[in-house]
DNA sequence: CTGGTCTTTCAGAACTTTTTGAAAGCAGAA
DNA sequence: TTCTGCTTTCAAAAAGTTCTGAAAGACCAG
């Protein structure tokens, strides 16, 4: 396989990324990270910054910066080639995985300091005796804390690192399956 | 209650607000269409688009949108008081009735048009015999479509509408927990 | 050390999204 | 009909984000 992929726009590979790319925001990152994963993915075999510049036309920096931050969430890996000074990338190929170490990072980011936040004005709510503060705001805010907690411990549960992730999964959707597509 | 609501910055309902509309991000929306939606919420009686507007200081073009976009996401009511030609706008109160349209409302807008955009790349690549794709790329695809589905199917089961929801969520959890949190 | 190869950083440019405010739209009352 | 009170729309402005490319940094080999 050679190091400088030249692929067609409409090769099966870039069709890929491209889809992929555009659902960026689902995962929480910007679409040319996206990219640069679903191109690591497909591929299998690891590449270095160049490969990837080249092929999806982005610049040295942005390679470098979107590498880093996949390799920071922990989805992508570094690898050395014997005998070469450069660092290649690869992409971690279970998807369940994959789906594991992005839940457990956006949890991580945005559910546990959310959950701070809302701990601490609940705090400051209950000893005061809050002058003229609804006691329906305070259930209001509890429901909404029990309701995060819920989902904090249920991301933990089904996608944490020991998780038992995939068989769950099936298992859930065989109880009480109703008759679903034909496609 | 008077229609003008004046809150200071501190007011245990502003934190709510403002701790809610740094989330925005996680659930697909804006972060001003989430203070709106956390107004609401915390709230919980009905609100006009003026009361909106004067509490989170923001135009009434803004309010105006994003009281729609959370009307069609349907996490929001309309709500018409007699002799009042105002219209008023509620939150849902059930938290788990608010995660189940979100999670419904994004699989619909973003993993959906992701699988029809793979389900094009694999029936293009089966069957050309495709010259010199390299097997491997298809089984990868796959396992993501594979994935996806898996996914789509577990949404519809776990927040659908008819879904079992929070019993579910709470049996999951019960079952073989190991120790966790004091707090 | 010096020179070469590769990686990271960062200020500004390009692009995207969000917000504003004024104008247009709509509906009921008179 | 016209007036009035309210809602929606939309073009332009502001704010926010992502990307680039050049420069600095790191590291190794000789």
């Amino acid at each position: 396989m050679p190091q400088a992929e030249r692929f067609q726009a409409d090769d099966p590979t870039m069709r890929f990324v491209e889809a992929w790319g555009r659902m960026g925001s689902v995962w929480g990152i910007s679409r040319t990270m996206a990219e640069v994963h679903a191109l690591l993915y497909i591929t299998g075999a690891p590449l270095c910054t160049d490969d990837v510049m080249e092929t999806l036309e982005i610049s040295r920096g942005n390679a470098s910066m979107s590498l880093r931050a996949l390799v920071d969430w922990g989805i992508v890996g570094r690898v050395h080639k014997r005998g070469d000074r450069k660092e290649y990338f690869v992409a971690e190929q279970d998807v369940w995985t994959v789906f594991r170490s992005i839940v457990r990072e956006r949890i991580k980011r945005e559910v546990d300091p959310l959950l701070a936040s809302l701990y601490e004005v609940r705090d400051d709510l209950a000893p005061a005796a809050e002058r003229g503060t609804d006691p329906e705001v305070k259930a209001r805010l509890e429901a909404m804390i029990d309701f995060l907690e819920l989902c904090a411990a249920l991301g933990e549960r089904f996608a944490g690192p020991t998780g038992p992730g995939l068989q769950l999964a099936a298992s859930l959707l065989a109880r009480n399956h109703r008759s679903k597509h034909a496609d």
